[in-house]
RNA sequence: GGACGGUUACCCAAGCGGACAAAGGGGACUGACUGUAAAUCAGUUGGCACAGGCCUUCGUUGGUUCGAAUCCAACACCGUCCA
């Protein structure tokens, strides 16, 4: 029975925008939530123990890199992923569909899976929606991803080609799991096509999984592409199940889909923004390592309560990075993880309390200024 | 005092008669990054026009040559060795 331990409570609603619970075996994950990706089973840069201090109550890993290092099987014997990493909130791993079209050079798709070659050894490797859920329950994430194929968006035909597939592995996704303790998550794809969009997403939803994901956007389409997109989609995904949007975002994005619905979101954004000397702010994008903050006293954001800015100078931060000293990747993401923490924690209580329109339309101005 | 070797743009360093405003590093400056093969990648780095165009540079001064960073002479400075 997965009931008990999957629970989603809208508990308040504003336009389309939704604040609630979604309930796991390794607790609460309240939305709308952003969850910082540790692909490697590390979210780059930082501790656990940062991570718990940016109260960060979501994190993602990789299928894909944990089965080819340091193995699905290694993890499992180690006490499973929470255990291995040393981290006891929610984790969700994406499936490896993801990877099959990002490093579509060593891959070759068939009906019934992937093989591709391991980009460590060389080494040729079969995933199937079987075999992506096996890795995935030896790995125990609270929440798994459906084995998909995401397609290059403004290919027609191989999206709805790679779209069709997407729903049959869904299903034999389902079929595969046999641990309860798991929420799976079936992904709607269909590139930029409104009418495979909706195909998807009513075929997604009559699988009933216990959350839907949209994948398969922020991969090159427009912003009114991807917000149509996300109204098709959310149209039709139930309403008393979470909906995440894979991949997304930045600040202008997170603030526009959760305005059209989206409670869950995740992002390589903020972690490698900050290892390429960036900070994201609630006005913007700042290059840290550019010579205006070479004897800037001031922190990253003067209203931000992050560790970063309670305790560092733009000048010290320039500083570590013109030096090439990991510690700047280390403050810049917890800068960066916070402001998008910090965000959707602020757009939860501008839900509850009737505010988001005016919330999200100041947000944004100030954002664009 | 003598014998060699050296002096190139912010730094290191190629170049040894024309295709050299001058390779390659480093540094600096700027930009990109959206389910992470990314502490990565790209561009700029003499001046001015910023499309091929023009001007000033290779220790200094003078010379050879149609033409010099490249050859010659003198001088200056830096190395190593010999007195």
């Amino acid at each position: 029975m997965a009931e008990p331990h999957f629970i989603f409570e809208c508990l308040a609603q504003d336009g389309h925008a939704r604040a609630g619970v979604f309930k796991t075996p390794h607790g609460d994950i309240p939305t709308p939530i952003f969850a910082p990706v540790g692909t490697q089973a590390t979210v780059k840069s930082l501790t656990q123990q940062h991570l718990k201090e940016l109260d960060a109550k979501l994190i993602l890993a990789n299928t894909y890199h944990l089965y080819l290092r340091p193995g699905d099987d290694l993890i499992a014997e180690m006490g499973g992923l929470h255990q291995f990493m040393s981290w006891d909130g929610p984790i969700l791993t994406d499936s490896g569909g993801f990877q099959v079209f990002s490093l579509s050079d060593t891959r070759k798709v068939d009906e019934d899976g992937v093989t591709f070659k391991s980009y460590l050894d060389g080494s040729m490797h079969r995933f199937t929606p079987e075999i992506s859920i096996a890795v995935q329950e030896n790995l125990g994430a609270d929440i798994i991803m459906a084995f998909d194929e995401c397609a290059e968006p403004y290919d027609r035909t191989y999206s709805e080609a790679a779209m069709q597939r997407t729903h049959r592995w869904a299903e034999r996704c389902k079929m595969a799991q046999s641990r309860e303790d798991q929420a799976l998550f079936g992904i709607v794809q269909g590139g930029v096509f409104p009418e495979l969009r909706k195909t998807s997403a009513e075929f997604i939803t009559s699988l009933d999984f216990p959350g839907n994901a949209i994948g398969g956007l922020s991969v090159g389409e427009t912003k009114p592409e991807m917000h149509a997109m996300i109204e098709i989609v959310n149209a039709i995904l139930p309403e008393d199940k979470p909906r995440y949007l894979m991949g997304v975002g930045t600040p202008q994005d997170i603030v526009e889909c959760v305005k059209r619905g989206i409670d869950i979101f995740d992002c390589v954004l903020p972690t490698r923004l900050a290892r390429h000397s960036a900070a994201m702010s609630d006005n913007g994008r700042m290059n840290m390592m550019n010579a205006q903050y070479a004897r800037d006293e001031r922190p990253i954001s003067e209203t931000c309560t992050c560790y970063t800015c309670q305790n560092y100078s733009r000048a010290y931060i320039r500083h570590l990075i013109q030096s090439g000293e990991m510690l700047a990747g280390t403050l810049l993401s917890i800068h960066n993880i916070h402001t998008l923490l910090n965000l959707v924690r602020n757009l939860r209580q501008a839900i509850f309390d009737g505010q988001f329109e005016s919330f999200a339309s100041h947000y944004l101005k100030n954002l664009y200024e």
